[in-house]
DNA sequence: AATGCGGGGTA
DNA sequence: TACCCAGCATT
């Protein structure tokens, strides 16, 4: 067999008993170690659903409020797709990218309208949905339904890494489809939902990306990494991986705008101002612009249009003629 | 493969 | 300051 000339398969260089020491370790630790969660207390699709999209890119200290006050502004699917989407914009502050709301409840209103309002339950299902890739169509089937389904989101990629591969290095990187079936191999049967959240909370609280906590992780044996940098003396390894960082990043660093210059900045910049106007109130671009931009000149307008259309093009605001106010 | 998209916390 | 974060869609 020549097939494997290409690091293809990782997960087939790994020992059964490897994998299953990882996964008793790492299913002990969770059991005794676990993070309470709001989302881990129910299996409402809809309150799953609601919170995985808040976790996009977004800590979990941050989302923790805001779960509970969206749930509360809107309690169901149902409500969620018939109310205001300036409404669901509003409530989505501080979050950011604000573009998840707008999202959020179109998935709320296609789930209504074509799956009878019941939130598909397979993975190609959720995936049908606009704003749902492939980790959340995981998330949602496993933390959901409880479907014996790998998922990959940053903290996963990294743990994995580390325990069945070693220290990250760029030359070590699985593409997306290796790293999933990297997760698909080491998924331990039946366990899904606790091996999922186990991989999740390890990344957050002890795997972290710049400095883990090595010393005080359950998996130091059957953990690549570990074994790696014990040999080569390499703790504290929050040292080592920071000096990697800036080692790969020499290649890509570049000299980036400082952030308050960006369209990013000034489109948040709009929002929020749209949303301390009262209700339905629209804003002329004249008078919006001065509010968003203190040195705002007549030759800013061209810029402010384009802005203001992008944002209207993602359905964040309603742009006519007499002005602008979130849909 | 690269880029746009927010905002707050942290070393 | 720069980096980080339960990603996704678009190009």
């Amino acid at each position: 067999m020549s097939m494997d000339s290409q690091p293809s398969s990782i997960s087939s260089q790994l020992a059964p008993d490897h994998i299953t020491r990882a996964q008793s370790d790492l299913l002990r630790w969770y059991a005794a170690e676990q993070r309470d969660l709001p989302w881990r207390r129910t299996s409402d699709p809809y309150a799953i659903l609601v919170s995985e999209i808040m976790l996009q890119q977004t800590q979990v200290d941050r989302v923790l409020p805001k779960y509970q006050q969206f749930l509360s502004a809107f309690p169901t699917l149902a409500d969620l797709a018939v109310a205001p989407t300036a409404d669901v914009i509003n409530v989505w502050v501080p979050l950011g990218y604000n573009m998840r709301a707008v999202r959020l409840q179109a998935i709320a209103q296609q789930v209504m309208a074509q799956y009878d309002g019941r939130i598909p339950d397979t993975v190609e299902g959720l995936l049908s949905l606009k704003g749902i890739g492939r980790y959340t169509a995981g998330a949602i089937a496993c933390f959901a339904y409880h479907k014996q389904v790998a998922t990959v989101d940053t903290n996963i990629r990294r743990v994995l890494h580390r325990i069945f591969i070693g220290v990250e290095q760029p030359e070590t990187a699985l593409n997306d489809a290796a790293m999933l079936a990297l997760a698909e191999q080491v998924l331990p049967p039946g366990e899904a939902y606790n091996w999922n959240q186990a991989l999740m909370d390890m990344g957050a609280t002890i795997c972290t990306s710049n400095n883990p906590r090595c010393m005080a992780c359950p998996l130091q044996e059957p953990c690549k990494a570990y074994q790696e940098m014990s040999q080569h003396s390499l703790f504290p390894s929050g040292v080592v991986l920071r000096q990697m960082r800036k080692v790969a990043e020499k290649k890509t660093s570049y000299q980036s705008q400082p952030f308050t210059s960006t369209n990013r900045y000034f489109r948040g910049r709009i929002v929020d101002l749209l949303r301390s106007l009262p209700a339905g109130e629209r804003i002329t671009l004249t008078l919006l612009g001065p509010k968003i931009k203190p040195e705002y000149s007549d030759a800013d307008q061209p810029w402010l249009q384009r802005l203001v259309s992008g944002l209207a093009k993602d359905g964040l605001v309603d742009y006519a003629e007499d002005g602008v106010r979130l849909p």
